[in-house]
Order: C-alpha cells, then sequence, then structure tokens
RNA sequence: GCGAAAGUGGCGGAACUGGUAUACGCGCUAGACUUAGGAUCUAGUCCCGUUCACGGGUUGGGGGUUCGAGUCCCCCCUUUCGCACCA
C-alpha cells in the first residue's frame, strides 16, 4: 500500500503555496526592475540603510530580524509615495577570510566572493527591494582606491597622522586593535577572545579627538538614547584644570639655583582640592620615571615597572585590587604653594587619560586615600563639605560627611562631595559653588595652570598588521619620509600571491616585490607602507559609495549625493553604538571640515533592533547546536511567514526567545488571510446598513493605527492590527457581507497594508482580485478620518474608582444626558446607597466617575 | 562600584497624552466536521469565591500623589546590557 498522503496539508497548499508563489514573483521583479530607485526632483527621497552584512557565507536568522523588518517599513515608506533608496552590499574585508586561508588553504579573496554569491542568493529569498545595481563590495579595487584616497584626504588635512605608541596586540589575530575592540576585565580581542599585550609601534591614527566636541552633539539627530548614552560615556568629557607642578632637586642637595627641574602637568577634576595635595603618583610608563628616580630608588622602581608590564599581558582585576606602587625617590614642587610632595608610581594612574600623572589628595579622593592609608602617607583635608542636618558641635550627624570618620575620628574614607575650601591659602573660605572656577581663575593669574577638558576618547588607531584589508596608500623614504602614494596611481592594489605565515607582521612585508617602489618625491628607493586599514574604515563611507558603486571619477557621483544624503533611516544592532556608529559619524564630520559634504552627520534616524534569542532564551550559540536556521524556515513556510513572525514575535527594538509554536500562529493568519481573498465567499445576505457602516469604521481605525505604528517601527502591533482586521473581514464575509463595498474596500487595504510584510503573497492577492501589477506600486491606504470616527462609546461607570457598569453611548451625549444615564443603572444604584453623592468626574468619550 | 534599560496571565507580548489592564498570537479545555487528526471551524480560557446573579483580588515588593496609577514621585528587590582604578 502506498503511504498515505496527508490530505489536509495538501488541501492547504492548494489553497496557498508560498514555495510556488515566491520564487515567480521575484523572478519578475527583477525582470522588470521593480526595485530600481532613480533620482526624481519631483519627490521627496527617503534613503532607508541597513548595516552591511559581513559574508561570513551563511545567513542566520539574525540576518532576517535586522533586514526583512527594515525592508517592510521602507516598502510602506514606497508606498506612502517616498522615493526610496534601499540599498545593500558587503563588509568584505576582514580577518575571518585569513583565518580561513589558513585554517583551509583557501586565499582570502576566493573564499570572500565565494561567501558573496552564496549570501546574495540566500538575501534573495528575502524577497527584500533591495535595489541590486546599487551594490558595493569593500573588498573590490574599485571600492578600495576611494577608501585610500580618503586616507590620503584625512592625511592631507592632517587627520591622520603616525606615531609610534603602546598599542593593544592580539597575539592569535596578530593585530593590533583600536581601543574599542579590546572588551572585558582580562581586555581581550572581540573576535577571538584572546587577551591582549601591548607591543610599541609607529602606527597610523586617525585624529578622532579633534571632533569630540561635535560628536558630544545629538541635537540634529534623532538616535536612540541608549546611543547616544553609549556614546557620550564612550568619549568621556570632563572638566578640570591643567596645572604644572616642577620636579624639585633632593633636600640635601638643594639650591642649585636651577629655577624648578622639569614639568610634570596633570589634570584635575578638582582643582580646589590642590592645597591637599600630599604626593604624585606617575603611571609605571610615564617618560619622566627614569628622570625623577633616586639612586636609592632605582632598583626597586625597575622592578615595579616591569612588574606592571607584565601584569598587562595578564589578567587583571580592576575593581578591588589593591592598589600598589613605589616610592620613586624624587620630589615635586606643589605650585600653589611651593610645598615639596614626593613622586610615586603606581599602576592605578592610566598613561592613556589626561597626562599620565596625577596630584594625590588622599583626603578627597577614594584611590588616592587607599593608597595613601597602605604607604602611609599624609591624609590633609582641604574641603569642609555641608553637614546635613547642621549639627555644628561634632555630634555624629546623618551627614555622608561623618560617615567618612570613624569613632576615634581618624578619616576611614575620602571626603569625595564638594563642600568649602579650607586651609587652602588665599583661596580659603571660598564655598562649594565658586571653588572649581575661583581656583582655576587664580591659576590662570599665577601662571602656573589652566582651565583644560579631557577625553577618555583616544585617536582611532587604523593599522592593522594584516593582509585583507586596504593597504594603507603610504610610502616611506628614508630621504623624504612618509610621502602619500600619488592620487593617479590608486588603487595600490593587494597582490594575489601571498604566502601565509603567522608572525606578528603583515603578510604584504614578505612579499618578494610588492613593497619595493621609487619615492614619488625623489625618485630614490622607498617601501610601501605593508599595514592594511581597520575595516572599520572601509565601512564608514559605505552609505556614499552605495548611491554610485562604480563611479570612477571620485568616491561619488556628485548628483546622486546631492540627491539622495543624508542617511534617512538607519537600523541595525547596537553593538556598533562605540564602533562603527561612532567612526562614520567622526567620519562625515571630517568630510564635512574637509569641504567633501554639506552635511556632517551621516544618519538622521537611527533604530536598532534587539537581539533574537533561542527557545530557551539563551544566546543562540552554532557550537549548542541551538540556531535557527531561516534557510530550513523558509522552505517550510516561506518567507512571507517568516518575515511576518520576525515582525510580529518581540518588540523589535527589544528582541527576544524564538520560538518555533509561535511562527504557526502567523502562518495561520497569511493563510486565513489568502483564503479571504482567494476563496469563494458564501451567498450575499441582507447588508445592513449599520454592520456596513460598523466595517468600515474598522477598516479605517486600522489603517490609521498601521500607519502610526508602521512610522514607529512597532512591528509587531502592525501585524497585530492586521490581524484583527482579518478577523473582522472574516467575520463579516460569514455574516453575509461581502458584497459589499465596506467589504471590498477593506479586503483592498488589508492586500496593501500586508504588502509590505508579505510582498509576495500581497502581489499574488492583488493579481487574484484582478487589480494592475504590481500591489508594491499601489499607494498606501489613506484613513479615512470621518469613517474612522467611532458613532458610540462605552462609557465606563465607576463609583468610587471602581468599574460598575459599561454603558453603550452616543458620541455627541451632553454631559448631563451621560451623568443622568449613569446615575439611573440599578448597577449604580446598588452601590450608591446610604451615601451621599459628593463628586462626579467625566471624562469625555471615556468615563464616568461617582465619587461619594 | 558607576551608568542605562526592563520586570504585566502557563508562554511571547498589548495598553496612544494618568481614565475599560491582559489586545493579538501561542498553549490549553470543550464541541463540530471526520476512518483518523498534530488539519480546519466554533466556543471558552488572569486568579479566588459562587449553580447563576454577583462579589473580591491582580501589572516584582513597599510607600506616596490623585476622583482615578501598569503609566507620575520616593525606597527596596530581581534581571539584562554597557563601562570598569578616567584623576
Amino acid at each position: 500500500m502506498e503511504p498515505q498522503p496527508k490530505s489536509d496539508r495538501q488541501g492547504r497548499r492548494e489553497r496557498y503555496r508560498p514555495q510556488e508563489i515566491e520564487p515567480r514573483w521575484r523572478r519578475r521583479w527583477d525582470e522588470d526592475r521593480l526595485y530600481e530607485a532613480s533620482i526624481d526632483p519631483a519627490r521627496t527621497k527617503c534613503y532607508c540603510l541597513t548595516m552591511l552584512p559581513y559574508p561570513s557565507g551563511d545567513l542566520h536568522i539574525g540576518h532576517w530580524y535586522a533586514m526583512t523588518p527594515s525592508d517592510a517599513r521602507a516598502r510602506f515608506k514606497r508606498m506612502q509615495g517616498y522615493n526610496v533608496m534601499f540599498p545593500i552590499g558587503f563588509d568584505a574585508f576582514g580577518l575571518p577570510a585569513e583565518n580561513a586561508a589558513i585554517r583551509r588553504n583557501v586565499h582570502p579573496k576566493e573564499w570572500t566572493y565565494r561567501n558573496i554569491d552564496a549570501m546574495r542568493r540566500q538575501l534573495r529569498t528575502m524577497g527584500a527591494m533591495w535595489d541590486w545595481r546599487r551594490e558595493a563590495v569593500s573588498s573590490d579595487p574599485e571600492y578600495y582606491r576611494w577608501t585610500q584616497w580618503f586616507f590620503l584626504k584625512l592625511w592631507q588635512h592632517g587627520l591622520a597622522y603616525r606615531k609610534e605608541a603602546a598599542v593593544d596586540f592580539c597575539p592569535n589575530c596578530n593585530t593590533t586593535l583600536a581601543r574599542e575592540q579590546v572588551q572585558g576585565d582580562d581586555r581581550h580581542c572581540e573576535r577571538c577572545d584572546t587577551p591582549v599585550v601591548k607591543k610599541r609601534l609607529a602606527q597610523w591614527f586617525f585624529r578622532i579627538t579633534d571632533f569630540a566636541e561635535e560628536l558630544l552633539d545629538f541635537s540634529k539627530i534623532d538616535w536612540p538614547e541608549r546611543v547616544r548614552t553609549l556614546q557620550t560615556h564612550w568619549i568621556g568629557r570632563s572638566e578640570g584644570a591643567e596645572v604644572v607642578f616642577r620636579t624639585s632637586p633632593p633636600q640635601d642637595r638643594g639650591g642649585r639655583g636651577e629655577e624648578g627641574g622639569e614639568a610634570i602637568p596633570i589634570f584635575t577634576t578638582r582643582p580646589d582640592t590642590l592645597w591637599g595635595a600630599t604626593f604624585m603618583v606617575l603611571a609605571p610608563e610615564h617618560p619622566l620615571v627614569e628622570r625623577v628616580t633616586s639612586e636609592e630608588q632605582r632598583t626597586a622602581v625597575r622592578e615595579y615597572v616591569e612588574q606592571t608590564l607584565r601584569q598587562s599581558d595578564i589578567q587583571r582585576e580592576a575593581a578591588d585590587q589593591e592598589k600598589t606602587g613605589v616610592a620613586t625617590g624624587g620630589y615635586a614642587v606643589n605650585p600653589v604653594n611651593q610645598e615639596r610632595i614626593p613622586i610615586w608610581i603606581a599602576d592605578y594612574v592610566l598613561m592613556t587619560y589626561g597626562t599620565g600623572a596625577i596630584m594625590a589628595v588622599p583626603a578627597h579622593d577614594q584611590r588616592d586615600f587607599q593608597f595613601a592609608r597602605r604607604y602611609g602617607l599624609e591624609i590633609r583635608p582641604v574641603i569642609e563639605p555641608e553637614r546635613a542636618g547642621g549639627t555644628e558641635r561634632g555630634e555624629p550627624g546623618a551627614g555622608s560627611a561623618s560617615d567618612a570618620h570613624g569613632a576615634d575620628g581618624a578619616m576611614t574614607a575620602a571626603i569625595e562631595e564638594r563642600g568649602t575650601m579650607i586651609d587652602s591659602g588665599p583661596l580659603t573660605g571660598t564655598p562649594a559653588d565658586q571653588a572649581v572656577a575661583r581656583t582655576v581663575a587664580w591659576l590662570e593669574e599665577q601662571g602656573v595652570g589652566r582651565g583644560a577638558v579631557s577625553y577618555r576618547l583616544h585617536d582611532w588607531l587604523i593599522s592593522r598588521q594584516r593582509y585583507w584589508g586596504a593597504p594603507i596608500p603610504m610610502i616611506h623614504c628614508e630621504m623624504c619620509g612618509p610621502q602619500p602614494v600619488p592620487e593617479p596611481l590608486l588603487p595600490v592594489v593587494l597582490p594575489d600571491d601571498i604566502e601565509w605565515r603567522p608572525t606578528g607582521e603583515s603578510p604584504l612585508k614578505y612579499h618578494p616585490t610588492w613593497k619595493h617602489v621609487a619615492c614619488p618625491s625623489c625618485g630614490g628607493a622607498a617601501e610601501r607602507e605593508t599595514d592594511t586599514m581597520d575595516t572599520f574604515m572601509c565601512s564608514s563611507w559605505y552609505q556614499y559609495r552605495y548611491l554610485s558603486p562604480h563611479w570612477s571619477e571620485g568616491p561619488w557621483d556628485p548628483s546622486e549625493l546631492e540627491y539622495w544624503t543624508p542617511v534617512d533611516t538607519y537600523t541595525g544592532g547596537i553593538e556598533h553604538a562605540t564602533m562603527h556608529l561612532i567612526y562614520t559619524r567622526f567620519f562625515t564630520k571630517a568630510l564635512h571640515r574637509m569641504g567633501l559634504v554639506s552635511f556632517d552627520e551621516p544618519m538622521l534616524q537611527l533604530r536598532n533592533q534587539g537581539t533574537i534569542l533561542g527557545e530557551d532564551s539563551e544566546k543562540m550559540s552554532k557550537s549548542r547546536g541551538k540556531v535557527v536556521a531561516p534557510d530550513e524556515l523558509v522552505g517550510q513556510y516561506g518567507a512571507d511567514t517568516v518575515r511576518a513572525y520576525l515582525m510580529f514575535f518581540a518588540r523589535w527594538e527589544q528582541g527576544g526567545p524564538w520560538s518555533s509554536s509561535g511562527i504557526e500562529g502567523v502562518a495561520r493568519w497569511l493563510q486565513r488571510v489568502w483564503s479571504l481573498v482567494a476563496e469563494e465567499a458564501p451567498g450575499g445576505a441582507d447588508v445592513k446598513s449599520d454592520d456596513e457602516r460598523a466595517l468600515r469604521r474598522r477598516v479605517h481605525q486600522t489603517i490609521q493605527r498601521v500607519t502610526r505604528d508602521f512610522e514607529g517601527f512597532e512591528f509587531n502591533t502592525v501585524i497585530s492590527s492586521l490581524m484583527e482586521l482579518t478577523n473582522a473581514l472574516v467575520a463579516a464575509r460569514n455574516a453575509g457581507l461581502s458584497g459589499s463595498p465596506a467589504f471590498a474596500e477593506g479586503v483592498d487595504a488589508l492586500v496593501r497594508m500586508t504588502a509590505p510584510v508579505a510582498p509576495h503573497l500581497a502581489e499574488e492577492l492583488w493579481a487574484l482580485l484582478g487589480r494592475p501589477y504590481s500591489i508594491h506600486h499601489q499607494r498606501w491606504p489613506e484613513a479615512d478620518a470621518e469613517a474612522a470616527r467611532a458613532e458610540e462609546f462605552t462609557l465606563v461607570v465607576q463609583v468610587n474608582g471602581k468599574v460598575r457598569d459599561r454603558v453603550a453611548v452616543p458620541v455627541d451625549t451632553e454631559e448631563e444626558a451621560v451623568r443622568m444615564i449613569a446615575l439611573g443603572l440599578e448597577s449604580v444604584q446598588r452601590h450608591l446607597e446610604n451615601r451621599t453623592l459628593r463628586k462626579m468626574i467625566y471624562v469625555p468619550g471615556r468615563l464616568i466617575n461617582l465619587v461619594t
């Protein structure tokens, strides 16, 4: 006997077969170039952009989650009449290609381009409205030619420079990393989790710190609060003062007549505590350490420096680490009171922040306090905090100031709050609110310091000792120094014949011929820079290259740039908040400063999707085999169902756990939409005009809600509203309304509003309805406010705030009449017995609350 | 430690500006159509008491403002994420 076919399933497929519909329409759209977008001055443009993918070779559900709702919104915008640009491309340079090369002996180029082909095929199954003519691939020479060109522009404008610095180096990836790419307590590589090491290397940097203030200004862009906060913290602006301390010769050899030794500038946010500085601390790597160290301390200092350098290689517990340090034996003079104070070194002072040196005020800084306690250094209070409760008689009051003192009156913690300056020479008595400003003014008068701002943000280190990236277009000449590759010689093309050696240096360095060139300036023998650029450089400007990816006279066709930029809506993950999203802002601001673009923010609106978790609410990980494979889902349910479910299952900006049973509900919904349109309706009954008006109201209310929610990226409620409308239309059909104009209008609106969500299904239904191709050229339905207006509302009747009844009331009922209705209700009477009515609160159109 | 966000049925989640809490969907229960159903359709489904009528309770916990609080304010708890000695 033949195995019995699942007739039900087959029966269903005969009605709605996405597997048949979807490829057919996609082919047609491609043939008709339905999604190509062109400049049209008569229409308002809308540049919708999704973060470009890295061609890892396999499209995962996260890509679908990022891209298909973004596509739906771009489609919605297009139906609203905007001229929508929705491009796609690949961020194709990067380490995984090289790792694959090393592991599997495939050339990075081959691996990358094969992956791109595979991903293009997968991407097409989404049914998104990408204009593939605009596709850009960052590893194409026609692309990176301009990445290199921008490097030269930045260099010409002094925004790119080379310097030797202690940089973070990943010993596994064999390359330096930007600060943002080093993560966690153990300072590991974001890519491979290997703890990084410090290396001193001459590297290229971009002067992003020049733009710190501009980057802190978000007033021109609509970006999520979270991203703005992350970037603000990352930039880390602190106001304070820079004060110059000077080294002092040892006391016993004093009086050499020299005016104050070497300058040690420090940065402080608390200049008002300067008189409380009882010692100084330098970072162990500080350049002056050798010179201030006394003979007696030299050995101890060297040992400590070596130990900290080693320590940064090993795991370094940051939080409650005991503070350690060593006295250098040297002294400095505090410029505010000429006091001689000892200079220490300690690893709690970072070379990478401020000036790498601090004045230590143990009475008013907890870290300095701990250090002073440990090494028996003087603690001298110079701030008198305002006491809460105002007990002046020494009783232990409630203020936190007294919490800083133990039972014996000795300090147990630093007093970090503001207060009146005491024991501070000429500034003694200055009240808290003027302390900082007056001290800064005084420092400037005396010529020993000035007001200053410090940032946590560092210049962007872009050198990578890797092969698969855009070569830095510079030439090193012994005679002339670093010289730019002349523009006509761009791009500096990557050689294909490369040998793989896991050394710490770029494979380009070992190429027999590539690096040897003539100096463009003197013509003598010179060498190319063999480092390549951080791939974040490539992705900092891709939104402009998309507009004219094959333009060869410049990075973009000026007319395309003029029309489409800046990006109106950008979507992608929040994980790039302090990387890509800050780099691309910097890049655009630099372009603006260099006069290359007229705007200074790349993306006007940003929205982040959340992450999609496994069914167990854990992060999906390949290693645990808990990934959701989109290709399988598409095979089973069709792309439209997957799209709709991704929009429905959680708030998009929040994300959440995947549910394999949840998708069934969405599949059923599309099935019902299908049968609503495609199946024969039962014969018409007597249509009551009330029912028809009610249906119409429902339709127009739905249009209002769906429009509003699409606008606000609230995709889950877009779908639930469409489901409700579908249910209402099914009920109307079953009630015999299918012949009515209201029903036809409802079906029309439903199909249109479903088009951005389920583009293939909507196209098929549109054709079944006998309407002219294509649904995706139709206008979004307009809500008729009059039709949407309710005729009645449900009056909620409360007694003392508790709901006691609900009555349908015509909307135009006068307040007085509403009161009478409410008071006449038996359910209300029951609760008003033996009480006097004190107040009636009427919220028109909503409720009445009777208060006794 | 600092900063940000979030805690709503068995589950995913709704609730526009302080005004019907739990929309929509999953799951579950009952019924219909069926040889059968993990298909489809119909009805029900926050909790407690009650045959019903009806009554009481409920948005992490506690307090407050208000005629009225998931929503605003204060304190606490939990979770997630980011930063982590930033002077």
